[in-house]
RNA sequence: GAAGUCGGGUGGGUGGUCGCUGGUUCGCAAGAAUCAGAGGAAAGUCCGGACUCCUAGAGCAGGGUGCUGGGUAACGCCCAGGCGGAGCGAUCCGACACCGGCGCAACAGAAAGCACACCGCCGAUGGCCCGUGAGGGAUCAGGCAAGGUUGAAAAGGUGGGGUAAGAGCCCACCGCGGUCGUGGCGACACGGCUGGCCGGCAAGCGUCACUCGGAGCAAGACCAAAUAGGAGGGCGGAGGAGCGGGACACCGGUGCCGCUCCUCACGGUCGGCUCGGCCGUGGCCCUCGGGUAGGUCGCUUGAGGCCUGCAGCAAUGCAGGUCCCAGAGAAAUGACUACCACCGUUCUUCUGUGAAGAAGGGCGGAACAGAAUCCGGCUUACAGUCCGUCUUCCACA
RNA sequence: CGGGGCGUAGCGCAGACUGGUAGCGCACUGCGUUCGGGACGCAGGGGUCGGAGGUUCAAAUCCUCUCGCCCCGA
Protein backbone atom coordinates (compact mmCIF):
# COMPACT_ATOMS: atom_id res chain seq x y z
CA UNK A 1 0.00 0.00 0.00
CA UNK A 2 1.00 3.71 -0.75
CA UNK A 3 3.43 4.15 2.28
CA UNK A 4 3.66 8.14 3.14
CA UNK A 5 6.79 10.26 1.77
CA UNK A 6 5.93 12.85 4.47
CA UNK A 7 2.89 14.37 6.51
CA UNK A 8 1.45 16.11 3.89
CA UNK A 9 0.51 13.41 2.04
CA UNK A 10 -0.59 11.77 4.81
CA UNK A 11 -3.83 14.36 5.11
CA UNK A 12 -4.44 14.57 1.27
CA UNK A 13 -7.71 12.37 0.32
CA UNK A 14 -6.76 11.50 -3.18
CA UNK A 15 -8.08 7.60 -3.22
CA UNK A 16 -10.69 7.21 -5.93
CA UNK A 17 -12.44 4.82 -3.43
CA UNK A 18 -12.60 6.70 -0.57
CA UNK A 19 -14.08 9.63 -2.55
CA UNK A 20 -16.59 8.15 -3.96
CA UNK A 21 -17.30 6.13 -0.17
CA UNK A 22 -17.56 10.36 1.38
CA UNK A 23 -20.00 10.85 -1.45
CA UNK A 24 -22.11 7.95 -0.40
CA UNK A 25 -22.01 8.25 2.97
CA UNK A 26 -21.06 11.84 3.93
CA UNK A 27 -23.12 14.05 5.68
CA UNK A 28 -23.46 17.96 3.88
CA UNK A 29 -23.17 21.14 5.01
CA UNK A 30 -22.94 24.07 2.68
CA UNK A 31 -22.58 28.09 1.84
CA UNK A 32 -23.15 30.22 -1.25
CA UNK A 33 -19.59 29.20 -2.09
CA UNK A 34 -19.13 25.92 -1.56
CA UNK A 35 -20.23 22.56 -0.09
CA UNK A 36 -18.44 20.52 2.62
CA UNK A 37 -19.12 16.80 2.95
CA UNK A 38 -17.73 14.95 5.65
CA UNK A 39 -17.54 11.42 7.07
CA UNK A 40 -15.66 9.31 9.89
CA UNK A 41 -12.71 7.35 9.23
CA UNK A 42 -10.82 4.56 10.72
CA UNK A 43 -7.30 6.12 9.97
CA UNK A 44 -7.12 7.90 13.58
CA UNK A 45 -5.92 11.37 11.77
CA UNK A 46 -7.91 13.92 9.22
CA UNK A 47 -7.77 13.69 4.91
CA UNK A 48 -8.97 16.80 3.19
CA UNK A 49 -9.78 16.75 -0.73
CA UNK A 50 -11.35 19.69 -3.10
CA UNK A 51 -13.21 18.21 -6.11
CA UNK A 52 -13.76 20.69 -9.09
CA UNK A 53 -16.04 20.08 -11.78
CA UNK A 54 -15.36 20.85 -15.42
CA UNK A 55 -17.94 23.07 -15.70
CA UNK A 56 -16.10 25.84 -13.14
CA UNK A 57 -13.58 26.77 -16.30
CA UNK A 58 -10.06 25.88 -17.71
CA UNK A 59 -7.42 23.54 -16.18
CA UNK A 60 -5.65 27.18 -15.10
CA UNK A 61 -8.76 28.23 -13.09
CA UNK A 62 -9.34 24.30 -11.50
CA UNK A 63 -6.02 24.57 -10.52
CA UNK A 64 -5.82 27.64 -8.54
CA UNK A 65 -9.29 26.77 -7.01
CA UNK A 66 -7.97 23.98 -5.56
CA UNK A 67 -5.15 25.42 -4.53
CA UNK A 68 -7.00 28.01 -2.80
CA UNK A 69 -9.43 25.92 -1.02
CA UNK A 70 -6.38 23.49 0.32
CA UNK A 71 -4.43 26.06 1.72
CA UNK A 72 -7.62 27.29 3.83
CA UNK A 73 -8.15 23.90 5.28
CA UNK A 74 -4.40 23.37 5.63
CA UNK A 75 -3.99 26.36 8.37
CA UNK A 76 -7.00 25.22 10.44
CA UNK A 77 -6.26 21.17 10.19
CA UNK A 78 -5.04 21.96 13.99
CA UNK A 79 -8.73 23.05 14.62
CA UNK A 80 -10.84 20.14 13.36
CA UNK A 81 -11.06 16.97 15.34
CA UNK A 82 -8.90 14.01 13.86
CA UNK A 83 -10.62 10.86 12.34
CA UNK A 84 -12.61 12.93 9.74
CA UNK A 85 -12.65 12.97 5.69
CA UNK A 86 -13.51 16.13 4.80
CA UNK A 87 -14.73 17.07 0.50
CA UNK A 88 -14.80 19.97 -0.50
CA UNK A 89 -17.10 21.18 -3.68
CA UNK A 90 -16.23 24.74 -5.04
CA UNK A 91 -18.89 26.64 -6.42
CA UNK A 92 -18.92 28.80 -9.32
CA UNK A 93 -19.18 32.11 -7.47
CA UNK A 94 -15.54 31.31 -5.09
CA UNK A 95 -14.24 31.67 -8.44
CA UNK A 96 -13.78 35.52 -7.88
CA UNK A 97 -14.68 35.95 -4.76
CA UNK A 98 -11.13 37.53 -2.39
CA UNK A 99 -9.74 35.83 -0.18
CA UNK A 100 -10.69 37.21 3.01
CA UNK A 101 -14.67 36.06 2.13
CA UNK A 102 -13.42 33.12 1.12
CA UNK A 103 -11.78 32.50 4.63
CA UNK A 104 -14.99 34.07 6.86
CA UNK A 105 -17.04 31.71 5.26
CA UNK A 106 -15.03 28.47 5.67
CA UNK A 107 -14.36 29.83 9.36
CA UNK A 108 -18.34 30.32 9.59
CA UNK A 109 -18.77 26.67 8.28
CA UNK A 110 -16.20 25.18 10.51
CA UNK A 111 -17.15 26.49 13.61
CA UNK A 112 -21.62 26.11 13.44
CA UNK A 113 -21.81 23.13 11.16
CA UNK A 114 -18.99 20.69 11.45
CA UNK A 115 -18.10 18.36 14.94
CA UNK A 116 -16.04 19.90 17.02
CA UNK A 117 -12.76 18.27 18.78
CA UNK A 118 -15.01 17.22 22.08
CA UNK A 119 -17.06 15.46 19.54
CA UNK A 120 -14.39 12.32 18.70
CA UNK A 121 -16.30 8.93 18.64
C1' G B 1 5.05 62.30 -39.63
C1' A B 2 0.80 59.16 -41.30
C1' A B 3 -0.94 54.59 -43.39
C1' G B 4 0.66 49.82 -44.44
C1' U B 5 3.90 45.28 -45.06
C1' C B 6 7.05 41.40 -43.41
C1' G B 7 10.24 39.24 -39.64
C1' G B 8 11.86 38.67 -34.56
C1' G B 9 11.48 39.36 -29.11
C1' U B 10 8.89 40.00 -24.40
C1' G B 11 4.56 37.98 -21.82
C1' G B 12 5.34 42.61 -15.30
C1' G B 13 9.41 43.50 -11.34
C1' U B 14 11.25 43.61 -6.08
C1' G B 15 10.38 42.55 -0.89
C1' G B 16 7.63 40.14 3.45
C1' U B 17 4.55 35.97 5.79
C1' C B 18 2.71 30.95 5.18
C1' G B 19 3.27 26.64 2.02
C1' C B 20 4.14 22.42 -2.20
C1' U B 21 7.25 18.67 -5.45
C1' G B 22 11.89 16.41 -6.75
C1' G B 23 17.39 15.70 -6.49
C1' U B 24 21.89 15.87 -3.37
C1' U B 25 24.22 15.92 1.53
C1' C B 26 23.76 15.02 6.86
C1' G B 27 20.85 12.08 10.43
C1' C B 28 18.95 5.45 13.50
C1' A B 29 14.54 8.26 12.78
C1' A B 30 11.47 12.57 13.05
C1' G B 31 13.62 16.04 10.18
C1' A B 32 17.35 19.87 8.68
C1' A B 33 20.45 22.38 4.99
C1' U B 34 21.01 23.43 -0.09
C1' C B 35 19.88 23.43 -5.43
C1' A B 36 16.12 23.25 -9.14
C1' G B 37 10.90 23.69 -10.43
C1' A B 38 5.28 25.31 -16.79
C1' G B 39 4.47 27.55 -22.29
C1' G B 40 4.82 30.24 -26.91
C1' A B 41 1.33 28.17 -27.64
C1' A B 42 2.26 23.38 -22.41
C1' A B 43 -4.00 23.73 -26.10
C1' G B 44 -6.54 21.30 -30.51
C1' U B 45 -4.81 16.09 -31.49
C1' C B 46 -4.31 17.68 -37.68
C1' C B 47 0.39 15.24 -39.65
C1' G B 48 5.45 13.07 -39.13
C1' G B 49 8.95 10.23 -36.14
C1' A B 50 11.62 7.97 -31.76
C1' C B 51 10.30 4.10 -28.28
C1' U B 52 7.31 -0.47 -26.80
C1' C B 53 4.16 -4.82 -27.77
C1' C B 54 1.65 -7.77 -31.67
C1' U B 55 2.20 -9.63 -36.77
C1' A B 56 5.46 -16.04 -41.35
C1' G B 57 6.20 -13.72 -46.62
C1' A B 58 4.20 -11.52 -51.06
C1' G B 59 0.27 -9.52 -53.90
C1' C B 60 -4.55 -7.30 -54.09
C1' A B 61 -7.65 -4.06 -51.57
C1' G B 62 -7.60 0.47 -48.66
C1' G B 63 -5.45 5.29 -46.88
C1' G B 64 -2.30 9.62 -47.82
C1' U B 65 0.34 13.19 -50.87
C1' G B 66 0.24 15.83 -55.80
C1' C B 67 4.13 22.50 -60.23
C1' U B 68 9.93 22.01 -59.92
C1' G B 69 14.55 21.61 -57.23
C1' G B 70 16.64 21.30 -52.43
C1' G B 71 16.58 20.56 -46.71
C1' U B 72 15.40 16.73 -43.11
C1' A B 73 15.30 10.93 -39.00
C1' A B 74 10.61 11.81 -41.43
C1' C B 75 6.49 14.80 -42.92
C1' G B 76 0.75 16.92 -45.47
C1' C B 77 6.51 20.85 -42.73
C1' C B 78 10.46 24.46 -44.21
C1' C B 79 13.62 27.14 -48.02
C1' A B 80 14.50 28.73 -53.09
C1' G B 81 12.41 29.04 -57.92
C1' G B 82 8.37 28.66 -61.89
C1' C B 83 3.22 29.57 -63.31
C1' G B 84 -1.72 31.78 -62.19
C1' G B 85 -4.46 35.50 -59.28
C1' A B 86 -5.04 40.19 -55.79
C1' G B 87 -2.79 44.98 -54.71
C1' C B 88 -0.30 51.82 -56.93
C1' G B 89 3.49 49.16 -54.13
C1' A B 90 6.32 46.55 -50.21
C1' U B 91 4.09 41.96 -50.28
C1' C B 92 0.21 38.26 -50.01
C1' C B 93 -2.79 33.93 -51.71
C1' G B 94 -3.05 29.13 -54.56
C1' A B 95 -4.98 20.46 -53.20
C1' C B 96 -1.13 24.13 -59.03
C1' A B 97 -0.37 16.24 -62.07
C1' C B 98 -3.77 13.77 -65.95
C1' C B 99 -10.41 14.78 -69.22
C1' G B 100 -8.06 8.85 -72.94
C1' G B 101 -12.47 5.61 -70.24
C1' C B 102 -17.29 5.61 -67.05
C1' G B 103 -20.31 9.53 -65.25
C1' C B 104 -22.58 14.69 -64.11
C1' A B 105 -24.68 19.72 -65.65
C1' A B 106 -31.39 21.24 -61.99
C1' C B 107 -34.15 25.56 -63.95
C1' A B 108 -34.00 28.58 -68.18
C1' G B 109 -33.01 28.36 -73.30
C1' A B 110 -33.75 27.26 -80.34
C1' A B 111 -29.64 24.47 -78.83
C1' A B 112 -25.74 21.74 -73.06
C1' G B 113 -22.23 16.90 -77.54
C1' C B 114 -22.49 12.34 -83.37
C1' A B 115 -24.34 20.62 -81.34
C1' C B 116 -28.93 23.73 -82.76
C1' A B 117 -32.55 27.03 -85.76
C1' C B 118 -37.19 30.31 -81.93
C1' C B 119 -36.75 35.50 -83.36
C1' G B 120 -33.74 36.99 -87.32
C1' C B 121 -30.69 37.81 -92.13
C1' C B 122 -30.63 36.39 -97.30
C1' G B 123 -33.29 34.41 -101.17
C1' A B 124 -27.52 35.00 -105.71
C1' U B 125 -29.71 29.79 -108.09
C1' G B 126 -34.68 27.07 -109.63
C1' G B 127 -39.95 28.13 -109.35
C1' C B 128 -44.36 32.19 -108.48
C1' C B 129 -46.52 37.30 -109.29
C1' C B 130 -46.19 42.31 -111.75
C1' G B 131 -43.88 44.65 -116.03
C1' U B 132 -43.23 45.02 -123.58
C1' G B 133 -38.44 45.40 -121.30
C1' A B 134 -34.39 46.85 -118.08
C1' G B 135 -36.11 45.48 -113.60
C1' G B 136 -39.19 45.04 -109.16
C1' G B 137 -41.99 42.23 -105.27
C1' A B 138 -43.49 38.49 -101.76
C1' U B 139 -41.22 34.07 -99.89
C1' C B 140 -41.97 28.11 -101.81
C1' A B 141 -37.61 25.16 -102.23
C1' G B 142 -33.31 26.45 -100.07
C1' G B 143 -28.84 29.05 -97.87
C1' C B 144 -26.62 31.37 -93.19
C1' A B 145 -24.79 31.30 -88.19
C1' A B 146 -23.15 37.68 -88.14
C1' G B 147 -27.02 39.95 -84.45
C1' G B 148 -30.98 39.03 -80.36
C1' U B 149 -33.11 36.10 -76.28
C1' U B 150 -31.38 32.00 -71.96
C1' G B 151 -27.65 30.48 -68.88
C1' A B 152 -22.33 29.58 -64.66
C1' A B 153 -20.90 27.89 -69.48
C1' A B 154 -23.07 28.45 -76.50
C1' A B 155 -17.48 25.10 -81.25
C1' G B 156 -11.55 31.03 -80.36
C1' G B 157 -11.19 37.22 -79.88
C1' U B 158 -10.53 42.14 -82.55
C1' G B 159 -10.14 44.50 -87.30
C1' G B 160 -10.23 44.14 -92.59
C1' G B 161 -11.31 41.59 -97.16
C1' G B 162 -15.07 38.72 -99.17
C1' U B 163 -20.48 37.53 -100.07
C1' A B 164 -27.16 37.34 -101.98
C1' A B 165 -26.52 37.05 -96.76
C1' G B 166 -22.72 34.92 -94.15
C1' A B 167 -18.88 31.84 -92.05
C1' G B 168 -11.01 30.80 -90.36
C1' C B 169 -13.94 31.14 -96.32
C1' C B 170 -9.19 34.35 -96.82
C1' C B 171 -5.60 37.88 -94.40
C1' A B 172 -3.08 40.72 -90.06
C1' C B 173 -2.38 40.73 -84.77
C1' C B 174 -3.58 38.18 -80.17
C1' G B 175 -4.97 33.34 -77.90
C1' C B 176 -4.67 27.73 -78.46
C1' G B 177 -2.53 22.98 -80.25
C1' G B 178 1.73 20.46 -82.73
C1' U B 179 6.87 20.49 -83.86
C1' C B 180 11.97 22.26 -83.93
C1' G B 181 15.77 25.27 -81.75
C1' U B 182 18.04 28.13 -77.63
C1' G B 183 18.56 29.00 -72.13
C1' G B 184 17.71 26.33 -67.47
C1' C B 185 19.34 20.21 -63.20
C1' G B 186 13.97 21.09 -63.65
C1' A B 187 9.02 23.38 -63.38
C1' C B 188 9.18 26.71 -67.43
C1' A B 189 10.55 30.92 -70.56
C1' C B 190 11.85 32.97 -75.38
C1' G B 191 12.07 32.47 -80.71
C1' G B 192 11.14 30.04 -85.61
C1' C B 193 8.01 26.92 -88.57
C1' U B 194 3.26 24.94 -88.88
C1' G B 195 -2.26 23.53 -88.10
C1' G B 196 -7.67 27.10 -89.30
C1' C B 197 -8.29 25.29 -84.22
C1' C B 198 -14.87 20.69 -80.31
C1' G B 199 -15.56 22.68 -74.19
C1' G B 200 -16.14 22.33 -68.23
C1' C B 201 -15.95 19.24 -63.62
C1' A B 202 -11.19 14.51 -60.81
C1' A B 203 -12.17 18.83 -52.68
C1' G B 204 -17.22 12.80 -59.01
C1' C B 205 -15.56 7.39 -60.03
C1' G B 206 -10.90 6.88 -61.90
C1' U B 207 -5.49 7.08 -64.21
C1' C B 208 -0.29 8.04 -63.25
C1' A B 209 3.95 8.84 -59.82
C1' C B 210 5.71 8.46 -54.83
C1' U B 211 4.53 6.51 -50.09
C1' C B 212 2.13 3.81 -45.76
C1' G B 213 1.99 -3.39 -41.54
C1' G B 214 -1.36 -2.79 -36.82
C1' A B 215 -1.98 -0.71 -32.16
C1' G B 216 -0.47 2.71 -28.72
C1' C B 217 3.27 4.86 -22.26
C1' A B 218 -4.06 3.54 -20.09
C1' A B 219 2.33 0.78 -24.94
C1' G B 220 4.99 -2.65 -22.10
C1' A B 221 7.84 -5.19 -17.81
C1' C B 222 7.85 -6.67 -12.59
C1' C B 223 5.67 -7.30 -7.41
C1' A B 224 0.99 -8.50 -5.70
C1' A B 225 -4.36 -7.99 -0.99
C1' A B 226 -9.79 -9.25 -0.49
C1' U B 227 -13.75 -11.84 -3.24
C1' A B 228 -15.29 -15.26 -7.01
C1' G B 229 -13.63 -18.98 -10.17
C1' G B 230 -9.59 -22.98 -12.19
C1' A B 231 -5.96 -27.18 -11.16
C1' G B 232 -3.83 -30.49 -7.48
C1' G B 233 -3.71 -32.57 -2.52
C1' G B 234 -5.21 -33.65 2.62
C1' C B 235 -8.81 -34.32 6.49
C1' G B 236 -14.06 -35.00 7.09
C1' G B 237 -19.10 -36.63 5.45
C1' A B 238 -26.68 -37.73 7.49
C1' G B 239 -29.59 -42.38 5.96
C1' G B 240 -30.21 -46.68 2.65
C1' A B 241 -28.94 -50.28 -1.36
C1' G B 242 -25.40 -52.82 -4.57
C1' C B 243 -20.36 -54.25 -5.99
C1' G B 244 -15.24 -54.83 -4.75
C1' G B 245 -11.03 -55.11 -1.16
C1' G B 246 -8.46 -56.98 2.87
C1' A B 247 -7.76 -58.61 8.29
C1' C B 248 -9.74 -62.09 11.78
C1' A B 249 -6.87 -70.30 10.89
C1' C B 250 -11.68 -71.04 7.17
C1' C B 251 -16.98 -69.57 5.80
C1' G B 252 -21.20 -66.22 6.74
C1' G B 253 -23.08 -61.80 9.29
C1' U B 254 -21.94 -57.06 11.74
C1' G B 255 -18.30 -53.34 11.76
C1' C B 256 -13.93 -50.90 8.42
C1' C B 257 -12.07 -48.79 3.53
C1' G B 258 -13.04 -47.49 -1.78
C1' C B 259 -16.51 -46.80 -5.91
C1' U B 260 -21.57 -46.31 -7.98
C1' C B 261 -26.82 -45.24 -7.34
C1' C B 262 -31.12 -43.46 -4.58
C1' U B 263 -33.15 -40.59 -0.57
C1' C B 264 -32.10 -36.25 2.28
C1' A B 265 -29.93 -31.07 2.93
C1' C B 266 -28.52 -26.25 0.88
C1' G B 267 -28.33 -22.61 -3.16
C1' G B 268 -30.20 -20.97 -7.88
C1' U B 269 -34.07 -21.14 -11.55
C1' C B 270 -39.38 -21.93 -13.72
C1' G B 271 -43.71 -20.07 -10.74
C1' G B 272 -48.06 -15.08 -7.34
C1' C B 273 -47.64 -19.24 -3.31
C1' U B 274 -47.59 -24.65 -2.03
C1' C B 275 -46.62 -29.13 -4.49
C1' G B 276 -43.61 -30.33 -8.39
C1' G B 277 -39.74 -30.05 -12.36
C1' C B 278 -34.65 -28.69 -13.83
C1' C B 279 -29.47 -27.26 -12.71
C1' G B 280 -25.43 -26.91 -9.36
C1' U B 281 -22.92 -27.82 -4.71
C1' G B 282 -22.00 -31.35 -1.42
C1' G B 283 -18.13 -29.25 4.79
C1' C B 284 -13.18 -27.36 6.03
C1' C B 285 -7.97 -26.55 5.18
C1' C B 286 -3.36 -26.23 2.32
C1' U B 287 -0.49 -25.54 -2.24
C1' C B 288 0.03 -23.83 -7.33
C1' G B 289 -0.26 -20.77 -11.56
C1' G B 290 -3.35 -16.87 -14.12
C1' G B 291 -5.05 -12.18 -12.49
C1' U B 292 -8.11 -7.26 -10.34
C1' A B 293 -7.56 -3.06 -6.69
C1' G B 294 -2.91 -1.13 -5.22
C1' G B 295 2.45 -0.47 -5.80
C1' U B 296 7.46 -0.28 -8.50
C1' C B 297 9.91 0.49 -13.18
C1' G B 298 9.22 2.70 -18.05
C1' C B 299 10.48 8.56 -16.61
C1' U B 300 13.48 11.92 -18.67
C1' U B 301 20.71 13.14 -21.76
C1' G B 302 17.71 14.53 -26.03
C1' A B 303 17.24 14.26 -34.16
C1' G B 304 19.08 18.76 -26.40
C1' G B 305 20.19 24.17 -25.29
C1' C B 306 23.85 28.34 -25.71
C1' C B 307 28.39 30.64 -28.02
C1' U B 308 31.98 30.87 -32.05
C1' G B 309 33.78 29.59 -36.92
C1' C B 310 33.10 27.49 -41.89
C1' A B 311 29.88 25.90 -46.37
C1' G B 312 25.21 27.51 -48.65
C1' C B 313 20.90 32.90 -51.73
C1' A B 314 18.19 30.23 -47.87
C1' A B 315 15.95 26.15 -45.17
C1' U B 316 19.97 23.64 -43.07
C1' G B 317 24.54 21.03 -42.42
C1' C B 318 29.58 20.37 -40.41
C1' A B 319 33.45 21.41 -36.71
C1' G B 320 35.07 23.22 -31.88
C1' G B 321 33.87 24.88 -26.98
C1' U B 322 30.49 24.92 -22.98
C1' C B 323 26.05 23.63 -19.93
C1' C B 324 22.68 19.76 -17.40
C1' C B 325 17.80 22.78 -17.65
C1' A B 326 10.43 20.07 -14.22
C1' G B 327 9.43 14.94 -13.65
C1' A B 328 3.97 15.10 -10.68
C1' G B 329 0.63 10.79 -10.33
C1' A B 330 -6.74 13.27 -9.26
C1' A B 331 -1.70 15.41 -10.36
C1' A B 332 3.81 20.02 -7.21
C1' U B 333 5.79 24.74 -9.62
C1' G B 334 1.51 28.52 -5.31
C1' A B 335 -1.64 31.77 -1.83
C1' C B 336 -1.99 36.40 0.74
C1' U B 337 0.04 41.21 1.17
C1' A B 338 3.12 45.91 0.42
C1' C B 339 5.69 49.03 -2.92
C1' C B 340 7.35 50.34 -7.88
C1' A B 341 6.60 50.37 -13.16
C1' C B 342 2.16 50.09 -17.39
C1' C B 343 -2.91 51.42 -19.11
C1' G B 344 -7.82 53.73 -18.39
C1' U B 345 -10.86 57.11 -15.64
C1' U B 346 -11.62 60.99 -12.13
C1' C B 347 -10.29 64.98 -8.53
C1' U B 348 -6.88 69.01 -6.74
C1' U B 349 -2.87 72.53 -7.73
C1' C B 350 0.35 75.07 -11.26
C1' U B 351 1.69 76.85 -16.48
C1' G B 352 -1.10 78.36 -20.82
C1' U B 353 -5.90 82.75 -24.70
C1' G B 354 -6.83 77.76 -26.07
C1' A B 355 -5.45 72.84 -27.52
C1' A B 356 -2.63 70.71 -24.04
C1' G B 357 1.34 69.76 -20.48
C1' A B 358 3.58 68.98 -15.36
C1' A B 359 3.10 67.41 -10.11
C1' G B 360 0.20 64.86 -6.40
C1' G B 361 -4.07 61.75 -4.78
C1' G B 362 -8.48 58.15 -5.33
C1' C B 363 -10.73 54.00 -8.00
C1' G B 364 -10.41 50.15 -11.55
C1' G B 365 -7.73 46.89 -15.11
C1' A B 366 -3.50 43.78 -16.55
C1' A B 367 -4.21 38.71 -22.24
C1' C B 368 -4.48 33.48 -24.01
C1' A B 369 -3.73 29.87 -20.99
C1' G B 370 -1.13 24.62 -16.87
C1' A B 371 3.89 19.91 -18.56
C1' A B 372 1.51 14.15 -17.99
C1' U B 373 6.51 9.19 -22.58
C1' C B 374 9.62 12.43 -25.58
C1' C B 375 10.87 15.16 -30.04
C1' G B 376 9.96 17.88 -35.40
C1' G B 377 5.99 20.71 -37.57
C1' C B 378 0.97 22.63 -38.59
C1' U B 379 -3.50 24.94 -36.82
C1' U B 380 -6.19 27.75 -33.35
C1' A B 381 -6.29 31.56 -28.90
C1' C B 382 -3.59 35.97 -27.19
C1' A B 383 -4.15 42.47 -23.27
C1' G B 384 -0.19 45.28 -23.76
C1' U B 385 4.72 46.50 -25.31
C1' C B 386 9.76 46.61 -27.73
C1' C B 387 13.22 46.11 -32.04
C1' G B 388 14.26 45.92 -37.14
C1' U B 389 13.14 45.49 -42.91
C1' C B 390 10.69 47.46 -46.95
C1' U B 391 6.51 50.23 -49.57
C1' U B 392 3.12 54.39 -50.53
C1' C B 393 1.70 59.37 -49.38
C1' C B 394 2.44 64.26 -47.03
C1' A B 395 5.68 68.19 -45.00
C1' C B 396 10.55 70.48 -44.64
C1' A B 397 15.66 71.11 -46.31
C1' C C 1 -3.73 10.58 -22.28
C1' G C 2 -5.44 7.83 -26.52
C1' G C 3 -9.46 5.99 -29.80
C1' G C 4 -14.50 6.61 -31.97
C1' G C 5 -19.27 8.95 -32.98
C1' C C 6 -23.14 12.85 -33.32
C1' G C 7 -25.04 18.21 -34.17
C1' U C 8 -31.14 19.27 -39.67
C1' A C 9 -38.57 22.60 -37.37
C1' G C 10 -40.45 22.80 -30.17
C1' C C 11 -39.06 16.99 -29.69
C1' G C 12 -37.40 12.26 -32.08
C1' C C 13 -35.24 11.17 -36.81
C1' A C 14 -34.65 10.74 -42.72
C1' G C 15 -31.97 13.22 -46.69
C1' A C 16 -25.28 13.29 -47.20
C1' C C 17 -22.07 7.64 -50.20
C1' U C 18 -24.16 9.57 -56.19
C1' G C 19 -24.03 18.21 -55.05
C1' G C 20 -29.57 21.44 -58.01
C1' U C 21 -37.16 20.24 -54.66
C1' A C 22 -35.00 20.48 -47.38
C1' G C 23 -38.79 15.83 -45.90
C1' C C 24 -41.46 12.09 -42.10
C1' G C 25 -43.95 11.22 -37.26
C1' C C 26 -45.56 13.69 -32.79
C1' A C 27 -46.53 18.72 -31.29
C1' C C 28 -48.77 23.87 -33.07
C1' U C 29 -52.65 27.07 -35.93
C1' G C 30 -57.35 27.39 -38.72
C1' C C 31 -61.71 24.98 -40.74
C1' G C 32 -65.09 20.74 -40.88
C1' U C 33 -67.52 16.93 -37.84
C1' U C 34 -70.05 17.07 -32.37
C1' C C 35 -74.71 19.97 -27.95
C1' G C 36 -69.29 20.55 -26.22
C1' G C 37 -64.42 18.03 -25.79
C1' G C 38 -61.41 13.94 -27.51
C1' A C 39 -60.56 11.02 -31.76
C1' C C 40 -60.99 11.58 -37.07
C1' G C 41 -60.83 14.38 -41.94
C1' C C 42 -59.03 18.75 -44.76
C1' A C 43 -55.83 22.92 -45.15
C1' G C 44 -51.64 25.65 -43.27
C1' G C 45 -47.43 27.92 -40.55
C1' G C 46 -42.70 27.07 -38.60
C1' G C 47 -35.50 25.86 -40.84
C1' U C 48 -28.70 31.09 -40.23
C1' C C 49 -29.14 22.37 -41.80
C1' G C 50 -23.76 24.03 -34.80
C1' G C 51 -20.09 28.20 -36.73
C1' A C 52 -16.24 30.16 -40.32
C1' G C 53 -13.54 29.64 -44.84
C1' G C 54 -12.62 27.04 -49.51
C1' U C 55 -13.81 23.88 -54.26
C1' U C 56 -17.98 24.48 -57.71
C1' C C 57 -22.25 27.98 -62.01
C1' A C 58 -24.56 25.96 -57.49
C1' A C 59 -22.96 22.97 -50.85
C1' A C 60 -27.33 20.19 -45.56
C1' U C 61 -24.30 17.05 -49.00
C1' C C 62 -17.34 17.49 -51.04
C1' C C 63 -12.62 19.55 -48.40
C1' U C 64 -10.15 22.32 -44.25
C1' C C 65 -10.40 24.74 -39.55
C1' U C 66 -13.33 25.57 -35.21
C1' C C 67 -17.35 25.11 -31.15
C1' G C 68 -20.48 21.95 -28.24
C1' C C 69 -22.22 17.10 -26.63
C1' C C 70 -21.85 11.72 -26.04
C1' C C 71 -19.45 6.82 -25.86
C1' C C 72 -15.15 3.37 -25.25
C1' G C 73 -10.08 1.87 -23.37
C1' A C 74 -5.89 0.86 -17.47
Amino acid sequence: MGSPRSTHSQHLLRNSADIRLVFKEGKRASCLLFTVLYRWNALGHTRVGVVVGKKLGGAVMRNRCKRRFRELAWLSLAAVPQGLDLLILPKRESMLQPAKDLRQSWQKILDERLPQRKDVP
